[in-house]
DNA sequence: GCAATTATATACCAATTGGTATATAATTGT
DNA sequence: ACAATTATATACCAATTGGTATATAATTGC
């Protein structure tokens, strides 16, 4: 890793949390050079501009969610221990989600919905590929016998995603953290319910 | 209705959309005064400054929802026919809700999140107050006997509302209107399971 | 219909915005 | 260790920001 590389990427893991705050475009220069003791030439010789920079903090914070994800996708087990793995992710790491400024597919999407169409497409190709991979694990356990065959796996991973996101705001807006983990429980149960035989 | 408070009404309706759209704070005094064919100078005799037309603009918006809201609560009938009418409320506007670009709640929520304390505030505030409302109905089902006595009336009430918002977030990130219908038609279902007798 | 008041327009302000040209410093491969 | 390259700092730019003092126009109560 050369230096360049290196300081693009300390770059990007300080000014990522304050972009998930306060917005992209809430943030000004002087912040950023302010949060990462560079000056404008050192970011400007290491990001094209303020947008391109954006894009890469949007991708660094996505990256943590993403893992969460995949990780869970790929747990040992069948389906359901699956899904659990996905509930448990935003359990163990709410305190972190809450503290970087929620859900950067959220916040995004909020800032993006006028003006910033590349990053409303990032977003919604995002949430889209999302769904797919829980409604492909919601599949899987349809087709080894797992779930239900009459639950409808496309509306079920909907519905994980927006109780998520849903609770994430209300539990950010409110600053109730401990509702949060009560109200990802209660959609934990309502979700077994629904799919498991 | 004075000269002045028509124009102050005039600007509120004209700005709201688009503060609701771009975000308070992402709206330059150029775009309210092209959007209201006003000048600053009578934007700033009708508000003291920027902030104050942010705050009126906020509650404008909330008006719409707050109206359907009591609505429902006030509508004939017993508990259910209450929740009832509230799931349609968002059925009913979802088109007009998405036009204004979603949610006030949770955009201003977002936006809030880091640097304006006071809207903060009111949004934490606003929040709580719709739970609470929420929440009174469903203690009322409970009390005549329609709903379970066994149901947890506040985590019911939060599951509605960050359902609702998850949903509303899911339809304007993806441009799935019809999406939204099947998911509140779903979420209505859980909470009828789980509440009624 | 006239004076007092109120609303609106204009012209300006300092501060901040994102961005760049250029100068200097540090790193790199040989 | 030295030249070539690359990274960083500095000083500047035009444009835009929110805001205000003042001038003018429109409303209002009498």
């Amino acid at each position: 890793m050369t230096k360049a590389e290196r300081t693009r990427q300390y770059i990007i893991e300080e000014v990522a949390p304050i972009f998930n705050k306060k917005g992209a475009y809430g943030t000004s220069l002087n912040d950023i050079t302010e949060a990462t003791g560079l000056t404008k030439g050192a970011v400007y010789g290491n990001f094209k501009d303020k947008d391109s920079l954006a894009l890469a903090c949007f991708e660094h914070n996505l990256k943590f969610f993403q893992k969460g994800l995949y990780k869970s996708l790929a747990a040992a087990g069948d389906a359901w221990a699956k899904l659990e793995k996905f509930f448990s992710f935003y359990e163990d790491n709410f305190e972190q989600i809450y503290n970087n400024g929620g859900c950067t597919l959220m916040n995004s999407s909020v800032e993006a919905d006028d003006g910033y169409p590349l990053l409303k497409e990032r977003v919604k190709a995002t949430f889209e590929i999302w769904k797919n991979e829980l409604q492909g694990v919601i599949l899987q356990g349809q087709n080894t016998g797992q779930f239900k065959a009459e639950a409808h796996a496309s509306d079920m991973a909907n519905l994980i995603i927006a109780g998520i996101e849903g609770s994430i705001l209300l539990a950010k807006s409110t600053q109730n953290t401990t509702g949060f983990k009560s109200l990802l429980n209660h959609l934990k149960t309502i979700v077994e319910k629904e799919l498991k035989q």
